[in-house]
DNA sequence: ATTATAGTTGAATGTATATTCATCTGTCAA
DNA sequence: TTGACAGATGAATATACATTCAACTATAAT
């Protein structure tokens, strides 16, 4: 009987704690989605842009002008928000307004500023 | 008059779109502290860790347990989670147990799931 | 047709950071 | 007081990724 059945470099402590949060658990998978979506947010410059368009769709070059950043900067990131389902967008002649996805963001911001406020 | 006020490479297309964007946008400092704080949790280690200790305290050896990882990498972890003001720790004999500082983390973890089941 | 502008994108660079390794402190038991 | 273990931590390495630069496409105007 071995006192340490997990692959971990220490001894377990208190197994039924343990077992009851593995238990619990979600999937890796979640995780890795999960961690995922806040790694997108957590970001300064994608936070902003997320906020400036929260509240009405807006082209590429408002944003840029905005955050004060290149077209380029911010297209990369919008990019990336867009193939990561948190943005979506529509052309219009030579521009291209971006929105939200879903009002999820709203609330996580909501939430985020609120522990902001309780940190101080 | 020149058509470029702001510091970009480009043009504003819709001026009273970026006027109401910036009179509306929170100051840089909330935005440091926000994306920190989406960073912190936006981690796939923390991310477990936060979920683990979210039901009840756990002391270093059983998350490092829990997540199959060295005590090392866990410390590292707590540790910065615990600079943060994201967890916070108390000292029983050799153990340290690691509970959540307050319950926004719960909150943002049931938004974060929300958003993920809408992807799917 | 030609020019200007909106936006995208690949490559390169620089920076941030997660994990490992080794070492250290503090606490308990023998 | 010696040994064993919980945990913390600094340095090093490796990986991830944000911004810049340059080149490209697409649309509109002259």
């Amino acid at each position: 009987m071995s006192k340490n059945e997990f692959i971990c470099d220490c001894n377990i402590i208190h197994k039924k704690s343990v077992e009851k949060a593995l238990n619990m658990m979600p999937k890796d998978e979640i995780f890795y989605k999960l961690a995922d979506f806040y790694k997108l947010i957590g970001d300064t410059t994608r936070c902003k842009i997320l906020f400036a368009i929260s509240n009405h769709e807006m082209c590429v070059c408002d944003i840029a002008n905005v955050l004060s950043m290149s077209k380029s900067s911010v297209s990369h990131q919008l990019g990336t928000l867009r193939r990561s389902g948190i943005v979506k967008c529509h052309k219009e002649g030579k521009e291209v307004y971006y929105t939200l996805d879903d009002d999820h963001i709203s609330k996580v911001f909501k939430i985020g500023l609120e522990h902001i406020n309780h940190k101080m």
